[in-house]
RNA sequence: UGGGGUGUGGCCAAGCGGUUAAGGCAGCGGCUUUUGAUGCCGCCAUUCGGAGGUUCGAGUCCUCCCACCCCAGCCA
């Protein structure tokens, strides 16, 4: 997987020298995610980075819920978070890991750690612990229960543990220093107290570890190396250390941090795409409008697009703001190579070569992709057919030559050349009908009369294409950055982000289009049959992304 | 006014003291084209947050300054 042309980040640095000096014989890596929410494309570079690594280096990467906290925590985010892993196409190392799995030996520690003086149980309240804390610059002041002594606080945890106190009146801190000048080693906080069933322990606990005394230690069972989180765990860092230090844990994981990836005109947290969900902003987390993975799969944007799209981002502790417009090169750039090619026309305009038999019949064939070799999809060609109302145009002008418009001539796409001779309005003065005429032997070859057409059309036969509903996406907020500063990211919302297209005609072969395969609709985009919406009379096509054009249609 | 990070073209980013500062995205020209797509060709930083200094030589080393991000949850 790893170029070896690309420079090593400064991670696959550490490791080789890791390596080459023997301070570890195997990598092994995590990807972490607390089951509170669906991933996102952020997550994606967490996991790509992570499994790459384990993959570079020959090591393991193992998949972990960090299930800490049983109040934001359900079952249905950690299925969904394994779907979406596999289906990016990783495999961890051995079963699904929880950090729950390990809460029987994190009390132990927690046990030996007050024990050996280091930890103990605090009465101060939420508010009393903040104003002992101290604040960014001034120290703060030690806990009146910091030296009680061990069994106590033993006797105490152990009430805690049984349900037998309050939420919120007692809290399990690590004896470190309050007057340290970086807030996370002022005393943290190693258990609270929380009467709420938990997804896998039920009511086992009324006690869970905090973040800060699960994490480092949790690595350290599993033998993780090199435990990789973002810019923003930095501080953690010496807390991490300190645990894993005191504790007498199995080995000796070491944390790193890169900088997460930010997209523009994109949230990528949890928590506001979740509001987006709640709220009926969108209408679920895989929307096709979101930037969760489940989203862009539903839109039909392939696995392999994201991951070339994350192995191009940077691992570094830069934090940026990466433009839409990468991702969606990538996404382009995979579909366009990749992606078989079909005729569906958005907004029929029915067009009547009149120089053709009222039961014309004939079955073209055109390649289902221009370049590789994936067999062949017919055609079937008939009097009546509907090309786009875009493409029809009453006046001729320069500006559009390569549109259908009265006198001149467009090639269908695939097919024939075509000359409109005239057309039809209803009331509302809207072009219902053209009339055109066949010129003759001019599939694959020019006209004999040597005026070629300027432009190329797409279309389906009336009588046998298939009816469908598209729906048009644009992106889901209007800001480049929806929350930035003390922006509302609500009030960025775009709301023509969904345009629902009804009555749009698809080309025969895509009768029995499969969910798993996104079509290029020549000259409109790329889509996919959504996986929610269509059903056995229903067709729905997502766009996953429209083509690039150069080609701006101006009103003169 | 504490601690921890980061600053290279519109965006991302390589560069690890020594030719004229990689590459990608976006943009702009041109060619090709039965998708205004794709492909191909060309253009796009006398300068690396700023100011000093060290050196024959600095984006790369030193000093000071500036800007931005993270940390004061019994969230992760």
């Amino acid at each position: 997987m790893a170029d070896e042309s690309k420079p090593l980040n400064f991670i696959q640095q550490t490791i080789t020298r890791d390596l080459a000096e023997g301070v570890v014989d195997k990598v092994v890596t995590r990807f972490p995610p607390e089951p509170n929410g669906y991933l996102h494309i952020g997550h994606a570079k967490s996991i790509c980075l992570n499994f790459g690594l384990a993959e570079q280096f020959g090591g393991d990467c193992n998949l972990r819920f960090d299930d800490t906290n049983p109040e934001k925590e359900e079952d249905e985010y950690v299925q969904a978070i394994i779907e979406d892993v596999q289906w990016l196409g990783f495999q961890w190392s051995g079963d699904v890991r929880y950090a729950s799995d390990y809460f029987g030996q994190l009390y132990d520690w927690a046990k030996y750690l007050v024990q050996e003086g280091k930890a103990y149980v605090c009465e101060l309240n939420a508010e009393q612990m903040r104003e002992y804390r101290g604040t960014l610059t001034e120290p703060g002041k030690n806990s009146p229960f910091r030296e009680r002594p061990a069994d106590e606080s033993l006797t105490l945890l152990e009430q805690m543990k049984k349900g037998d106190v309050d939420e919120g009146s007692m809290t399990l801190r690590a004896k470190i220093d309050m007057a340290s000048p970086n807030v996370s080693l002022r005393d943290p906080v190693m258990y609270r107290i929380k009467k709420v069933p938990h997804h896998r322990t039920g009511d086992q606990w009324n006690i869970y570890p905090a973040y800060d005394f699960a994490h480092g230690q949790e690595d350290a069972i599993e033998g993780v190396t090199h435990s990789v989180c973002t810019l923003e765990f930095a501080s953690n860092r010496p807390l991490y250390d300190w645990f894993v230090e005191n504790l007498p844990v199995p080995s000796t994981p070491h944390q790193y941090e890169f900088g997460r990836l930010n997209l523009n005109y994109s949230v990528t947290s949890k928590r506001k795409l979740k509001q987006l969900v709640d709220e009926g902003h969108v209408v679920s987390w895989d929307d096709p409008r979101m930037p969760t993975i489940s989203g862009m799969r539903r839109r039909g944007v392939p696995a392999v697009a994201i991951r070339h799209f994350c192995d191009s981002l940077a691992v570094a502790k830069t934090d940026g703001v990466v433009d839409i417009s990468q991702l969606e090169h990538f996404i382009r750039d995979e579909l366009n190579k990749n992606a078989p090619r079909a005729m569906t026309v958005l907004r029929p305009l029915k067009v009547v070569i009149s120089n053709l038999p009222e039961d014309h019949l004939e079955q073209l064939t055109a390649p289902q992709h221009p370049e590789l070799d994936m067999g062949n999809r017919t055609l079937p060609f008939t009097r009546e057919i509907y090309i786009d109302t875009e493409d029809f145009k009453e006046e001729y002008s320069k500006k559009f030559k390569k549109k259908l418009t009265p006198g001149k001539r467009i090639r269908l796409r695939n097919g024939y050349v075509i000359e409109a001779d005239d057309y039809v309005k209803n009331e509302a003065g809207e072009v219902v009908q053209v009339n055109a005429s066949l010129v003759p032997d001019t599939l694959g070859k020019d006209p004999a009369d040597e005026i070629k057409p300027k432009g190329v059309v797409h279309w389906v036969s009336v009588q046998h294409c298939v009816d469908c509903e598209v729906h048009l996406y644009d992106r889901l907020f209007n800001d480049p950055a929806p929350d930035a500063g003390d922006k509302n990211f609500l009030d960025a919302i775009n709301p023509a982000s969904l345009q629902v297209m009804t009555g749009c005609k698809a080309e025969q072969s895509l009768a029995d289009a499969e969910e798993s395969t996104t079509y290029q609709f020549e000259r409109e985009g790329y889509f996919c049959k959504d996986r929610k919406n269509s059903s056995a009379e229903k067709r729905v096509f997502n766009q996953t992304i429209a083509l690039r054009s150069v080609w701006v249609e101006a009103d003169t």
